[in-house]
RNA sequence: CGGGGCGUAGCGCAGUCUGGUUAGCGCACUUGAUUUGGGAUCAAGGGGUCGUGAGUUCGAAUCCCACCGCCCCGACCA
């Protein structure tokens, strides 16, 4: 064990920051990464985390932004009780059938003391559970709320937690209470709906893609992959740097389903009584996930510049109280020009670390959190009106020498550059790990372990039949969705040689 | 819930097979000196109910029993 370190210490100059690295163990290298970013940290609390505050900011840029757009697209906020009656779970049957096995469930309403340990007493005459989703008590809600055609649509998100006892946890990706928001619709016709569930699919694409960076497919789930209660399961599918599938985002058609269960009924304009169409979205703190796995490297998280918690960091560099003052006072200046300048909307985020620690310390610390830039100021670059600039999405050891007022002024557009380049950066690895497959034989090989390690995503002419899970199963390969960009003329199943008109897309996912 | 592995300092581990003074090591932490433009060096320190409980023994991290927890692989999933 001695041996070992000192030689991780002697090879201090080709050693990655995280170990292992993606080649190496890639499930490690992710949960390393987390540590090392401080994003988040294991609890006492079997499967639920403690998001830090580096992983917080990230949450609450993609809050900002996301909320933005929920009510530039018409909707409004609202909160629910975190405590469902158990009955209300029951009305749905496919609902139940859905959950019923990973609710956490409160029974009692105090604790007592007994042989010197506290135990529950008060016994609750019905069990609550702990929301896994909401759309039963919103659905409760919504029956008081809608009347008449008038009532409709409403269109409400609330950010909230949600509890699933998931039987196995990993940080951000799958915990057993996470963090998200949830849209639920209610409207007069399928059509309004149908459109509402489509648009915010829209959005989720859009809000991925351009904040996020991460490029992903849009399709329905197929039917057996929907949402529990759902009609139609509307999906953002992301493909993770071990090329696995990350659900991203959810929106989901629920017609009258749960109109019915909760009674959601109104008079229409002529005189009927109808129940209403429902719709429900949500994007959770799974995300920041997909963010790690989607940009990271070895040296650690890679953030866009558009979510992260700083997007610029100053490092002062000097070594005497006289430099000091000196090379502070610069950095604030050059601090609040930068800070003048708006990025998506908000002023761009400075930081000056004049911690009192080594500077290499401070680099490869801000390198680990996946600061998007980094700039070093000293006597020598003041000296030469120039600053010392890095880029966390280049080589590590790469340093430009840029002109002051060229770096204050082209700020904003190097930061969406870089955001720019590490979206391009993810959509050409996505799109050279897809593949066109039309027979099964070539399917079992792509899917093999022996033969194929690097295993993508597969498109290929499907059934929509849970029928296909037979074959699929045995390889441990899901049915990720059926896009909605469909380039495909007919073609043939390749799993039952049925006539289908759509293509499918296959993935092991997470 | 089935199969496998593991609980020793904040983290990572050695020691357990074969019981024996004061339980070690690396990283991290504190202090001082020398350093300082990409993870510093040296020195001195602080930090432990060895997962919990009950046993065997003169003596238990080590052996026995029970329990608890965590990780990995399955089934389940945003």
């Amino acid at each position: 064990m001695n041996n070992q370190t000192n030689n991780t210490n002697n090879n201090k100059a080709i050693k990655t920051a995280i170990q292992p690295t993606r080649q190496e163990d890639y499930a490690k290298w992710y949960q390393e990464v987390i540590v090392a970013s401080d994003l988040a940290d294991n609890s006492d609390v079997r499967g639920c985390m403690v998001i830090k505050p580096w992983g917080y900011a990230i949450w609450e840029a993609i809050q900002q932004d996301l909320d933005r757009r929920f009510k530039a697209t018409g909707h409004v906020n609202a909160y629910f009780p975190l405590l469902i009656p158990l009955s209300y779970l029951e009305k749905e049957a496919e609902h139940v059938e859905g959950f019923a096995k990973e609710c956490a469930v409160v029974t009692h309403h105090k604790l007592t003391t007994k042989d010197g340990k506290l135990v529950p007493d008060g016994e609750l005459s019905e069990p609550l559970i702990i929301r896994p989703t909401s759309e039963t008590i919103i659905g409760a809600m919504y029956s008081k709320w809608v009347k008449s055609y008038r009532d409709l649509p409403i269109l409400i998100n609330q950010w909230a937690n949600v509890m699933r006892w998931e039987m196995r946890t990993r940080m951000f990706l799958r915990t057993s209470e996470f963090l998200w928001q949830e849209g639920h619709t209610a409207h007069s016709t399928p059509d309004e709906a149908m459109a509402e569930t489509l648009t915010m699919l829209d959005v989720y694409e859009d809000f991925a893609e351009n904040v996020l960076a991460i490029p992903v497919i849009k399709g329905e789930k197929p039917c057996f992959e929907r949402f529990p209660g759902a009609v139609n399961t509307f999906t953002i599918e992301a493909m993770m740097q071990d090329c696995k599938a990350l659900q991203a985002g959810t929106s989901h058609f629920l017609g009258q389903n749960f109109a019915k269960a909760s009674e959601i009924k109104f008079l229409d304009k002529d005189g009927e009584q109808k129940y209403a169409w429902t719709t429900s979205w949500g994007v959770s703190t799974r995300l920041i996930g997909g963010v790690i796995m989607t940009h990271s490297d070895d040296n650690g998280l890679i953030c866009p510049p558009k979510i992260a918690p700083q997007q610029i960091v100053i490092i002062p560099i000097y070594h005497n109280d006289t430099d000091k003052e000196h090379v502070i006072q610069y950095c604030d200046k050059i601090h609040a020009e930068v800070s003048e300048f708006i990025y998506n909307k908000n002023p761009v985020r400075v930081h000056i670390d004049n911690r009192d620690i080594r500077s290499g310390e401070k680099s490869w610390q801000w390198i680990k959190k996946g600061v998007p830039i980094r700039v070093e100021i000293g006597m020598r670059d003041i000296n030469q009106d120039i600053l010392c600039v890095s880029l966390r999405h280049e080589d590590v050891k790469i340093k430009h020498n840029i002109k002051k007022d060229e770096f204050i002024a082209n700020a904003v557009s190097v930061l969406d550059g870089i955001q720019r380049q590490i979206f391009e950066k993810a959509k050409a690895f996505r799109d050279n790990n897809i593949v066109d497959i039309d027979d099964i034989t070539k399917f079992n090989e792509f899917f093999n372990d022996e033969l194929n390690q690097d295993r993508g995503f597969v498109n290929a002419y499907a059934v929509n039949d849970v029928i296909i899970e037979e074959f699929i199963k045995p390889l441990k390969v899901t049915a990720r969705c059926i896009p909605l960009n469909q380039t495909n003329a007919d073609g043939v199943c390749i799993f039952t040689g049925k006539k289908v008109t759509q293509k499918m897309i296959f993935a092991r996912s997470y």
